[in-house]
DNA sequence: GATGAATGAGATTTCATTCAT
DNA sequence: GATGAATGAAATCTCATTCAT
């Protein structure tokens, strides 16, 4: 019984916990597909399970719901990039092929990339989010791929005329593989869908070709 | 007489032909600023100087407005750019330089470009428009570009190795630049924002290395 | 070109003066058919010929064109009506038959008994209308079959108990025909339409049945 | 404490259950008072003692609220009445004076009769409620009289000289008395009223004395 | 006088938020 | 804690009325 008890509160103290956690991934998900406004809170709370009260026990207010979400899916990944950035080995042109892939199955495919989806559409309407999106992923994303960069050209790896314009040439497809998942890729039949890691691959080494030094036309493969 | 009276009719004419058009310009400037759902049309009305009664004297409903400011900010430009197509002369590589630069010119750095972003972050609440849009701008202009690399493949001057790839190479960075100006790039400082003009032929530079078949390195400048 | 100016003018003249009355007749229509706040004044005018505006140079508000409306469709026919009843010479059976064909023919039929349909329809909205309703038509109305019956009676002809529900006898049949022109009866298929004139001849019948002294059971027809 | 729980949820069960019928009662109440267009939705949610929003809970639109109020105070009656019908087996006389009679008390002197006061005003606004109104008060109610009436000339009580117009002859005081209750009956004194029960007598005996084969004179009184 | 574009008060309808149960 | 009935501020939309032409 003792047991028994202990296993009830435990799960309850899970689910509590829990909770929060199916409405934050119910709201994001019904931000990026129907945008903020259009979203209604009822919504999020039948699509995590619970009624609408129950949200607001959780979040002050829909607002309040919108900013946690927002926080919640940008919460700083970049301290373990920047490790896995310390401990690589490998040349610059690898580093730049895995980081990007990398990112597609940890940020890209998943739920997290429809953030981008969100600051995109909503930034002028939340203002201070975007100002915390800038701090929280623009930045630090763009001082990794920095990072990357002047390592290879520390290396003798890369040449960089324009280190800024560089670093968006990285960005751009990833932008556009985000939209593509979230919004213009969606009404495209499947069988003529964009296969990301493909054109990911395709990207890098046409960036490659730009960068590495010897410009040797294959893209640094070798 | 006659002719003060022809002016007054003239002029209250002119108005009523011009306010639809103050009000599809408005209204753009303001979907793209805030979405659909978070525009007010009494906001839309009072951005074009008229009250709110006066905007449904023109559209039915803020649905119906929202689509022709859609239709209208679409009609076909492609027939004009075809047209440019046949009878440009240059070598591919000029052809695209031009067709990019020229589109930021005319789509990109206008209020045109809010489309995209409109569509992007409406296209799940708005079905029938993400197909027209699809239809009437992704269909035509991924045509069009891939006929400027076909040209460049039939005279020998192009090496593609997929062209659907290669067509998303060329449409990333137009996503990117017109997401920068929309939404990304607005929090940013004056100084710091990007140039397109200078993007863009940094990335026509980096895609024609990898187009160009003999690889010179110069990306085609040579 | 005295006789054009003067046809010119008479015309014009005559046009002026006619405006309001086309206007209160399309307002009358309409208001019968769709009700008082269901009409909208811009549908009066369209269906008079004339503009939105036109109709406020005649009426001051929709309210005012109402008021007109009703006064205009009860310009005292009793005084005539009167009149005929002091000529009538024949027996007070025969005038009770002539005195509901007459009212059918002259008010029943005609768009004058919407503003029956309309008072029973608006009399709650306007009370000062249904008082001067009241005072224009019930009351006169009522008198007027109060004194064919005292006729009738005096001349020893009608025996009635009670003078007040007699006189509802007679007006229940002609409320119940207004009512079948202006509502139920429109959405019954013609061939089954009531033929109000032998409606009246039959209801008087009845009625003089119970009415005439002898109760001869012929109605009074001999 | 089960029970005061209990007694919580069954109280507010109670109130879920009895909103509907309360926001009906009071949109008949003030649709037959002031027409279904000057009708406030906030009115009737005031009236049923409930804010705006709350009516909007149970009806999805002014419009279904409308037809919803047509639709529940037409539950069909007239199966009842074909029963007693059935049963009775006094004189056909009677059953006549008793048909009338109870439509008073269970129709007539209840909102219910407000009902025919609606579809006379709005029936050319909503068509598919005239419809309706038709098929459910019209025709089984003039087959019910028809059935009344054939029973008598079946058992040699009464001669009916044309069904459908002794139909209507029965139809008329009926309509007359709704139209008196609830519109040009509500601005006469008090003491000039006409009491509807005694009209309902005095009608039928006439009625009677122009329906019996014998033609006593005494309306069927014997 | 006539017009009809423009207005804005007022109606319907939505939905974030509250709170009794 | 959880619920969902109730609320009312705010949005869309209508239409009587005005007024420049």
């Amino acid at each position: 019984m003792q047991a028994k008890a202990d296993d009830g509160h435990v799960k309850r103290e899970r689910r509590k916990q829990a909770r929060p956690g199916e409405l934050l991934d119910a709201a994001l998900a019904l931000f990026v597909e129907k945008g903020y406004a259009a979203t209604r809170v009822e919504e999020v709370a039948a699509r995590a399970g619970v009624s609408k009260g129950t949200l607001f026990l959780y979040f002050e207010s829909k607002e309040e719901l919108f900013k946690e979400v927002v926080h919640e899916n940008l919460a700083g990944r970049f301290v373990e990039w920047n490790e896995e950035f310390e401990r690589f080995t490998g040349d610059s042109a690898d580093m730049l092929r895995h980081c990007l892939s990398a990112w597609w199955e940890r940020i890209g495919a998943t739920p997290a990339s429809g953030i981008t989806k969100l600051m995109i559409s909503e930034s002028h309407n939340f203002p201070e989010l975007a100002t915390y999106y800038q701090h929280e992923v623009m930045v630090p994303g763009q001082a990794l791929i920095r990072r990357i960069l002047q390592r290879g050209v520390d290396r003798g790896e890369f040449r960089v005329d324009d280190m800024d314009y560089a670093i968006y040439s990285v960005i751009a497809p990833m932008i556009f593989l985000m939209m593509d998942k979230h919004s213009l890729g969606t009404c495209v039949p499947a069988q003529q869908a964009l296969d990301p890691l493909r054109f990911i691959a395709m990207q890098t080494d046409v960036l490659l070709q730009g960068l590495c030094v010897r410009g040797t036309g294959d893209g640094g493969r070798g």
